[in-house]
RNA sequence: UGUCCGAUGGUGUAAAGGUAACACUGCAGAUUUUGGUUCUGCCUUUCUAGGUUCGAAUCCUAGUCGGACAACCA
């Protein structure tokens, strides 16, 4: 299927120097090369979402490829589940990369690498502590000192970095530095280290290397390796660039270039691996995949569309400023998406059930509903009606306040696809609750064929009681309940929205839904967008509610209760 | 009191020295057998001060405010 968003009129600030680079001549199309390279220690969020829209983005643009590279140079925090998470949650948005390298891939590269700069005078082995490092390494406004390690011979340094590969050190005992300069103003020029000793168990490279790279010596390498022409990463890596530089003109390799723009951030939510990670050891979520959760397994299971976050991608843009999204861009481009393919159902929260009294018992009829109001070739599906109902609890009110449209004693609405009804009276238990609601019906009013002349204010939805199926129904409210809880200075934890889950498991739902696929998206009439949940059983469906629906009687009540 | 980066409606982004616009949000209304959708209208914008120019959101200078950088993380 074309995407249309791909035929967008304006760029983006990178598009827009790229196409002067193609254009002057600077880079050919078909070597445009981009790569989105993840950490595989967590669960893609949202913000990889755009950083991947637009590193493929860009590439599908000029006529460029796109390499995954896992960034896999710290074996204690990495995993193969995350690895496979990540590659499934890429797909799912809907794009392929031309490669899938590992920086793991280039670990005997970069120990020469190494070699090199050590012969070359530019790297060093030290001996100092972590904190004898970080102490000589001064501050923002004040030099570093040098270490007194800094002037060991290049022997020596082979030597001692050899030993290093061979396990005769501890962890800590000894680092490899670049030599570059104690006084820099730009505090990652001075002496950065190159690789540490870690005696972990790498998830590809098993036992074979003790020693690992830092960011900082595998990241432009390994882009240079790959032949990288546009390495795009976030403002934070800004202060590496000259270091990314550096490294690659001392290594005299291809030179990949960095740009940086503005991670996104979106209101009433966490972006951060390490926050999110809190979430889920913490069990304050149901995993990384939690309906409430910013990822993409999150989302996903929660029910939005790779061509809703892709959209939201586009639409939200990127730029080079500090921005928090509003929650609600996201959202409208979900229902944009959901609005013209859900199949709309007739599904009952909050059951109360109605009798309508004259209507004959043991009869049923099959009345024909829409399926989707919003589709180009209209299909419609058989519902059953007869004497018992149910509609939801917020649908009726004894006594209709102000602004109230729907049922009250005494009131009429009509049921979507169905009958006029008036309500004539109320049965209640013993405790004072609502057992049932008496109603009556107009024969002459069925839908599409109405001659009672009856005009009425509201049309509810409602599910016939005999072969209704129950269910679980969850809705999803956000998560926190604050627009920046980073910002804040308390704990994040602490704006835990408590009712971000409501779980209703009596609710009522069309028969005829048992028929869809797993991954269907429904619009329960009046009541939102949903999809199964993934603990959805045949014995006991689960439906989440992906997002409601604009509503604006919800608005008004909020208003009145100010 | 170092280096670097940034500043356009409530929010996110456009406008390549020539009428500040688009989307979301909000508000008001029309249509509607979903208080949905659709449609119409409205609210609201270039951080400050100088300078260059016929003309500045855009270029220059200074200031203000915000952010990043002192992990053997990425």
């Amino acid at each position: 299927m074309p995407d249309h968003k791909a035929e967008k009129e304006t760029m983006n600030f990178l598009e827009e120097m790229i196409d002067k680079e193609i254009h002057s001549g600077k880079i050919k199309n078909e070597s445009l090369l981009t790569r989105f390279p993840p950490e595989p220690n967590g669960y893609l969020h949202l913000g990889h979402a755009s950083s991947i829209c637009l590193n493929f983005g860009i590439a599908k643009r000029f006529g460029g490829k796109t390499n995954l590279r896992f960034d896999d140079t710290n074996p204690v925090t990495e995993d193969t589940e995350y690895v496979d998470s990540i590659k499934a949650d890429i797909r799912w948005l809907g794009f392929e990369w031309a490669n899938e390298f590992y920086a793991s891939d280039y670990f005997e590269t970069l120990y020469e690498f190494a070699i090199k700069l050590i012969h070359a005078g530019l790297a060093y082995v030290d001996d100092s502590t972590a904190e004898e490092i970080a102490s000589m390494k001064g501050t923002p406004t004040e030099s570093g000192k040098n270490s007194p390690f800094r002037n060991r011979s290049v022997e020596e340094n082979i030597q001692l970095f050899e030993s290093m590969r061979k396990g005769e050190f501890k962890e800590g005992e000894k680092t490899l530095r670049a030599k570059i300069d104690m006084a820099a103003p730009n505090m990652h020029l001075r002496d950065p280290l190159m690789y540490r000793i870690k005696h972990a168990h790498h998830h590809r490279t098993g036992d074979k290397w003790c020693i690992y790279p830092m960011y900082d010596f595998a990241h432009g390498q390994s882009d240079s390796i790959e032949n990288i022409t546009h390495s795009i990463c976030t403002l934070e890596f800004e202060v590496h660039k000259p270091l990314y530089n550096w490294f690659i003109e001392k290594l005299n390799i291809y030179p990949s270039r960095q740009f940086e723009f503005a991670r996104r951030n979106i209101s009433y939510t966490v972006m951060s691996k390490r926050k999110l990670l809190q979430l889920v050891n913490e069990k304050i979520v149901d995993g990384w995949d939690d309906p409430r959760m910013p990822t993409i397994s999150g989302v996903r299971r929660r029910g939005y569309t790779p061509e809703s976050i892709r959209n939201f991608a586009e639409v939200a843009g990127i730029s080079r400023r500090e921005n928090v999204t509003d929650f609600n861009l996201l959202e409208s481009c979900l229902r944009e998406h959901l609005n013209k393919i859900a199949v709309r159902t007739m599904a009952v929260i909050n059951p109360l059930k109605v009798v309508l009294l004259n209507y004959e018992e043991h009869k049923t009829e099959i009345l024909k509903a829409e399926n989707n109001p919003e589709a180009t070739e209209k299909t419609y599906r058989d519902i059953a009606f007869s004497r018992e109902i149910f509609i939801e609890q917020d649908d009726f009110m004894e006594h209709a306040s102000e602004g109230f449209f729907r049922l009250s004693i005494g009131g009429m609405v009509r049921l979507k696809h169905a009958y006029i009804i008036k309500c004539e009276n109320v049965v209640k238990n013993s405790d004072g609750t609502i057992k049932e609601i008496h109603c009556t019906y107009f024969p002459e009013s069925k839908s599409g064929q109405d001659k009672s002349g009856i005009k009425v204010k509201s049309v509810i939805h409602w599910v016939n009681a005999a072969n209704a199926v129950t269910a679980e129904v969850r809705l999803y409210d956000k998560l926190f309940t604050v627009e920046a809880p980073d910002a804040q200075n308390e704990d994040f934890k602490k704006f835990i929205n408590p009712a971000s889950l409501q779980i209703f498991s009596n609710a009522k739902i069309e028969p005829n839904m048992l028929n869809y696929e797993k991954d269907e998206r429904f619009q329960f009439l009046r009541l939102g967008y949903f999809v199964e949940d993934k603990y959805s059983t045949s014995q006991k469906r689960i439906y989440n509610r992906a997002v409601t629906l604009k509503d604006d009687w919800v608005k008004e009540q909020k208003k009145q209760h100010k």
